[in-house]
DNA sequence: GTGCGACTTGAAGTCAGCTTTAGGTCAAGG
DNA sequence: CCTTGACCTAAAGCTGACTTCAAGTCGCAC
């Protein structure tokens, strides 16, 4: 029940699975707060750990820091989060991960039917998308889900 | 019908959506080839467009352009892909957008359990994943799906 | 032949999200 | 008190996929 239970960040590092070099990182970004001793090493608070978590989790969505620190920012400061929190955050996240998955079964389906018709002519082909008429649209192809476009393996 | 009917580097630009340092860049990788003008200009072929259509697909699912590259080279060299040549293509990226949306649909699920529980507790949450057990089982989350898991510490 | 936009190159810059390095300091057990 | 491992900082480095820059060349219309 103390207060007094912090955590180093050797141990924060363990037990969330972040290296050391990533959480002074997330503390410099503003993500993560910490005290200090008098000596000036890190002390962590237990909640932390679920700060870390949820960082985890969004940023295994694709979910980029800046938006991570967002939604941290809008947690209660110092109490534990209530489930109205969690869940205006984890209903966002629904709506991100429903998109992901939608963009990806339409470019599979778009796939599916590339190998349906063999893709030769390439001239109907959704995925592969003729650049003919890409560039007819002005730089940069249009005819994807904007979810998946230029968004390399990070989003995904 | 000439063959003679080859392309800038600003209309391969303009029809394929891809900027010219890009195209260029391409080139430098091993992705693409040119002919060269006596003046040391690029030629494209107009199959550059497939190609570049092909590149475009492939990293639009988040492959590098390593992997693209390997795609490239099974591809037969000057002669247009057989639908042998593409469905083989098409096959190997189906599985890997059932991977990625699998584990999507895994982590949403997951999601939506933590919103029915209120996750305040986050003992049980699957998606937030109590740091305090995955520090028993070693540096590194284990419980989302590897698809996903892209822990930012891979080394650790 | 001249003007000018499109093209050429290599090198350096960008972005995210960290990691690594160098050179020191702290804290706790013996 | 001393040792030793964990910790500190600032700054530089890394990866991938490009973009931007500087300085110069090409090619085509007039």
């Amino acid at each position: 029940m103390d207060a007094k239970e912090l955590l180093t960040i050797g141990e924060v590092a363990h037990r969330s699975g972040f290296p050391p070099s990533a959480l002074r990182y997330y503390e410099r970004e503003g993500l993560l707060r910490t005290t200090r001793t008098s000596g000036g090493q890190r002390r962590y608070e237990r909640s932390v750990l679920r700060r870390l978590a949820f960082i985890r989790a969004a940023r295994t969505i694709g979910i980029g820091l800046d938006e991570v620190r967002v939604g941290l920012d809008q947690l209660p400061d110092g109490r534990t989060p209530t489930k109205a929190d969690w869940s205006r955050l984890s209903r966002a996240w629904r709506g991100r991960l429903d998109e992901q998955i939608q963009a990806l079964v339409a470019l599979r389906d778009g796939l599916d039917s590339c190998i349906g018709c063999g893709c030769l002519s390439l001239q109907r082909c959704r995925l592969y998308n003729p650049g003919d008429r890409v560039g007819e649209l002005g730089p940069g192809a249009r005819l994807l889900p904007p979810m998946l476009r230029r968004t390399p393996a990070e989003g995904v």
